[in-house]
DNA sequence: CCGAATATCTATCATCCGATAGTATTTGCA
DNA sequence: TGCAAATACTATCGGATGATAGATATTCGG
């Protein structure tokens, strides 16, 4: 039962950064962690093996241990880079929303930040291949904690529902704390998801064989409609 | 004493039923059953060890095969049980829900359903330890499709999403067919989840150390606004 | 253009996993 | 009670996986 186990020297040899070596060293390891996010977004961490990352990045299996230690510190480094991409998409929608929440008090101006913020997610969400591996890792890390979950949560879930809860709040003028707006984040976020992870069940559903843009614009529209919906609760 | 046979049908030595055997073997049987319903509700095909799985039995591991063949087999058995004791926990919401669909046309009437099927549904999903192990077996191999989606889809999955499209379009006074009935019907579904799969981050979000009869309220009285909500979309 | 730092490889190990072979024990019917 | 079918076990196999050992090749500042 005891599982204590020693906690790593950490003095190892690792290349812990993209910096401090050659160029070529850093390409390398650049595609190591492009393979990487490859494999964990569709799949999990114990599913995915160490052999298929290296073989997709064309290397052989010891390069992953020399650049990332092991299997585990891989895993982080993805959720790392996730974290700084996705922040890159989201940034935008999220500091406007933001900023608007400090100046207006209004609610029809939260609602329209709100459905801007929504819409920017599941755009993104939806929008690249790349996009939806990324959120695939994310939503398996946030669903079954592993390794990543601390960054993850911290960095990108709780700002992101934060921002909306508060929204919502405005929204429905209630508190910035209630709890009833955070459970509204929570189900909205929770439903984009349906497009999202629940991506090839929702196809077959609805008889769609991918989501373009016009199978998107239909989505987006259920969400305005739902939001706005949200917006006459409170009357 | 008979000669061996070189060539072994696979299938024929398998007790692939419950009946036909003597009762301790039916004992065995279910024991190994509970055990895997139990590791494959907390983890996915791939990481569950049919080790864990006889160990948590009590018996050895070879008694896994008899009795199901493979570990394929036995995932399968578990998707043929869990379909059993899904249908006789939401078919009485359900039936209950088809049959005002066919008996009257009010839109009132069906939000009446259509809050009340959600209502079950989720009280079942966070009701007991037994339905949340049950409900992220489905969940997962509906969004990862492993070896047990067809019977899940046809079984639950499309009856489910069906039945609530269908209330969903009556209520927006649509067609019974209406894709956004559709959308909405997964948006709704999928916002259910949040404190199913998403469970552990959801009481992490809302500061809620277990989802008790007193959140499991506040969960129920949102989703209750946001159908009603839904049903003010029309006018 | 030398040589220390850096990068990458082949070969191999220890462990775990699913499945099988072969044998012993238990059950319930004739 | 005898005994064949049914049940359950120990021991082991072949294969995959994560990680390491140790040797070789490459890079680039001086």
């Amino acid at each position: 039962m005891a599982e204590t186990v020693a906690i790593r020297p950490k003095t190892s040899k690792v290349r812990a950064h993209a910096s401090g070596g050659y160029q070529k060293g850093d390409e390398t390891r650049q595609r190591i962690l492009d393979a990487a996010l490859n494999a964990f977004g569709a799949a999990s961490f114990k599913v995915v093996t160490t052999r298929q990352i290296t073989q997709a990045a064309g290397v052989s299996l010891p390069t992953l241990q020399y650049y990332f230690g092991d299997k585990e510190g891989l895993y982080r480094a993805c959720a790392e880079a996730i974290v700084e991409r996705f922040r890159r998409h989201t940034t935008a929608a999220a500091a406007q929303a933001r900023e608007s929440l400090h100046a207006d008090g209004a609610a029809d101006t939260a609602l329209v930040h709100l459905k801007a913020l929504i819409r920017a997610l599941a755009g993104f969400l939806v929008g690249s291949k790349e996009a939806e591996r990324w959120a695939a890792f994310v939503a398996r890390e946030l669903r079954d904690p592993g390794p990543a979950f601390e960054i993850l949560y911290k960095k990108l879930w709780r700002p992101g529902v934060e921002v909306t809860a508060q929204l919502i709040a405005r929204v429905l003028g209630t508190p910035e704390s209630d709890p009833a707006a955070r459970i509204q984040a929570l189900l909205l976020i929770s439903s984009l998801l349906a497009f999202q992870s629940g991506r090839s069940i929702s196809l077959r559903t609805m008889h769609w064989s991918t989501i373009g843009p016009k199978e998107l614009a239909m989505v987006l529209s259920s969400l305005d409609a739902q939001i706005d919906a949200l917006g006459r609760l409170q009357s």
